[in-house]
DNA sequence: TGTACATCAGTGAACGCGCGTTCACTGATGTAC
DNA sequence: TGTACATCAGTGAACGCGCGTTCACTGATGTAC
């Protein structure tokens, strides 16, 4: 924090920090060593202390956006819920950590975040996918269409989580999104249409197009 | 085609197509104008006649891409049918051509896509979303919490579309990601957990982890 | 507690390169008559 | 069918700039004794 010392103190974390923010502002390609020294108050040399490359700082932050899913994750599973009810919390938590982190989220899923010769990076990658993986499994049993129905859910999850980070729905905080995570999921547990009685209606309906953010609907089965 | 003339014949085609081999093969960041003019294989002021810079080249993908989606659209959803079943195909086809056009796709639904200053790439894009709410209009009705099954439908195509896009799903012919897609919009529409019998089984259940290409599932309602 | 020394993080100047952009030009095309 | 002329698309040389990268340096930190 004190300025006009010799030494940064912490410069790899303020070259992160000013990665994050030059792509919020201007966007990936707008990352280069020179501004990224510049925006950290520091010679144009300094940052080749800490990465190689531009594409080193932006595979740095995709793996710090894995590790902070995973521990969003732990903290927000309950693991002694259903098995079913975790599966859904741990999408709950895709979609919010989508909202609270865009940048992490969009160069874990990009082509930097498929990078995999970098073992950080895939290491922690291969952690939550292997989460991921053993939720999916104790959630949905049986083996008609299995994989379908996995892959069902996660394509819901992953389109919301990318509706919200690509700017098709409009920006919301972490609990409205989470919300609208819960019941859009609820959606995909009862089946599109409801069966018999409507699905215990509530007066809502807010906004104009598809950005409504209705909260609360129908839980999934089990 | 025909080489050694002073006049290219159709520039503005070809400046399109290197901007669509280069993002291939090296990414967005890689399109410069004189890379462009370079695989173009004509001077470098050259493209400065038909795009005043990188940006116009990739807003005309992105237009062009909303073009061809709508084209596909209308080919491909057949207006005979319920509104439900429209509404799929219409989901199906957008994930047919997210494997046929990933970078099209990816333009449409990035940043360049939401340029609200150009009028073409508006008014495709505008194009497409009308048709798609009234698909949804017509074939999810009833009050009870629409807006968040419509949504639901929504983030499941896209996601879809997306994890082949972002090569989280391995890549795929375009007749294989249509049998996907149809498998999956149907989990969607009987309910993620099967309630009595359990749909009509079928012996499937190929590869390892969530990449298996598991055709033919259950039909949705109506 | 003090001293010597090794290690390290950041400096700042330097360089070559490729990109964006401009511009007077030239070759080709199309059209008026 | 022929000629003159306007318009247009692409040329190629030129320029300035910022970026990537290197390197001898210097100030700070940590540690052995």
């Amino acid at each position: 924090m004190a300025r006009e010392r010799y030494h940064h103190g912490n410069l790899r974390r303020a070259l992160l920090d000013a990665a994050l923010a030059i792509v919020a502002e201007d966007g990936v390609s707008a990352i280069t060593m020179s501004a990224l020294a510049r925006a950290a108050g520091v010679s144009s040399g300094a940052p080749y202390r800490h990465f190689k490359s531009t594409d080193a700082v932006l595979v740095a932050l995709a793996a710090e956006g894995w590790a902070r899913l995973l521990a969003d994750e732990e903290a927000r599973v309950d693991p002694d819920a259903p098995p079913l009810d975790q599966f859904r919390q741990a999408g709950v938590t895709t979609v919010r950590f989508a909202v609270t982190h865009p940048i992490h989220f969009r160069l874990m899923f990009g082509p930097i975040g498929r990078r995999l010769d970098d073992p950080d990076l895939s290491t922690r990658r291969a952690e939550v996918d292997a989460r991921t993986a053993a939720l999916a499994e104790a959630a949905l049993t049986g083996d008609a269409d299995r994989e379908t129905r996995v892959l069902a859910a996660q394509a819901q999850v992953y389109g919301l989580a990318r509706l919200f980070v690509d700017g098709v729905l409009p920006a919301a905080d972490a609990d409205t999104a989470e919300a609208l995570a819960h019941a859009v999921t609820g959606v995909l547990g009862e089946g599109l249409i409801p069966r018999e009685s409507p699905v215990q209606s509530r007066p809502d309906a807010r906004n104009q197009s598809s950005a409504a953010a209705t909260p609360a609907s129908g839980e999934p089965g089990s």
